[in-house]
DNA sequence: AACGCGACCTGCGAGC
DNA sequence: TGCTCGCAGGTCGCGT
């Protein structure tokens, strides 16, 4: 559920309740959601008991936490200075959520993993990991060198490291180390619908179904057209939709539906309000409205999804153009 | 190599 | 009341 701005939202969040506590013990309530970690529960909690959390950081909608180890001698101590080789990642999949919380807050329903950390006056002592559909999930992994520079994401780790399972996510439309040139030539080799290539977290990481929509809108262009056809400014204006879009979100909290998604502390972000296309099927366009144009925003199923178009604005391609 | 589909899950609202 | 169906913000792995 949760695409770059509400991920964003929750790194955010978590950074300053956690950066620099230790993590005293590990429950996990549903090991389902640790499915990712090869190695099991047992081997998942021996990671974490004990690990100090350096820092949060993300990449697309993957986030983890650098973790250092605290006992003395540790072999992640490289020439004197702590350095993470470790990570807790965290994805959220579809409707997971990191939760703040004291300790006499009763379990979530669907609470599948919590992490108690040391004591900080003023701070709730537990990270909760609460998620319905299991789609997201927890695990230990290893931090890789990259060739980019560093995680990316809008708050530039100094850590030139990258969790190992992220690595093959590119970076995100509003990371200031993304490449345009890069994005643009890999676009034109693929034989697909630019819809497609937008969710494809290898070319350009964070959009999910709700922005990808938003950002075609926004760019008057169809999901289904095909991406070797793509004019230069068509695809810069296409990025540059989806980094409004993403930017205005991140301003509201995010983007909530139901109580499925909410920041740290529970809050839902607002930003639904300002959807023009996802969601709003059967209403007008806004856009043609305001030029006294009637149209209706239609709803379609593509790639087992739904896709959200107005049909005079955003017309479907013929002849590979439109 | 790249594309596109099905699988992985639970829960909610609509319709009968 | 209770059943079935369709729908939901994502990613991965496999067959083509």
């Amino acid at each position: 559920m949760p695409e770059l701005p509400e991920v964003e939202v929750v790194r955010r969040g978590l950074v300053s309740w956690v950066r620099g506590r230790t993590i005293d013990f590990v429950d996990v309530l549903d090991a389902r959601s640790i499915r990712r970690h090869a190695l099991g529960p047992g081997d998942f909690i021996g990671n974490l008991e004990g690990a100090v959390v350096a820092d949060v950081v993300r990449r697309g909608k993957f986030l983890w936490m650098p973790l250092l180890d605290s006992s003395p001698g540790a072999p992640e101590r490289v020439g004197g200075s702590p350095h993470p080789s470790v990570a807790l990642m965290a994805h959220l999949g579809m409707s997971g959520q990191l939760l703040m919380q004291d300790p006499d807050v009763p379990d979530e329903k669907h609470l599948k993993v919590r992490l108690r950390l040391s004591a900080r006056d003023g701070m709730p002592e537990q990270l909760r990991f609460v998620d319905q559909r299991i789609f997201g999930g927890l695990f230990v992994t290893s931090l890789v060198p990259t060739e980019d520079g560093g995680p990316g994401g809008l708050a530039e780790s100094p850590l030139p490291l990258i969790a190992e399972e992220a690595a093959h996510i590119a970076r995100d439309p509003l990371d200031p180390n993304f490449s345009f040139d890069l994005f643009y030539r890999r676009l034109r080799k693929r034989k697909t619908g630019l819809k497609r290539a937008l969710l494809d977290q290898g070319l350009v990481s964070g959009i999910g179904n709700i922005y990808a929509d938003e950002a075609l809108w926004r760019a008057r262009l169809h999901y289904a057209r095909p991406t070797d056809t793509l004019r230069r400014s068509e695809a810069e204006r296409v990025l540059q939709s989806a980094r409004e879009v993403m930017v205005d979100a991140l301003a509201a909290g995010g983007t909530s539906f139901d109580s499925l998604y909410v920041n740290v502390n529970g809050a839902s972000g607002y930003f639904d309000r300002s959807l023009n296309a996802y969601g709003r099927e059967g209403e007008p366009c806004a856009r043609c409205a305001a030029a006294g144009i009637h149209a209706t925003i239609r709803r379609e199923q593509f790639m087992n999804r739904s896709s959200h178009t107005c049909p005079v604005c955003q017309p479907r391609p013929r002849n590979g153009r439109w």
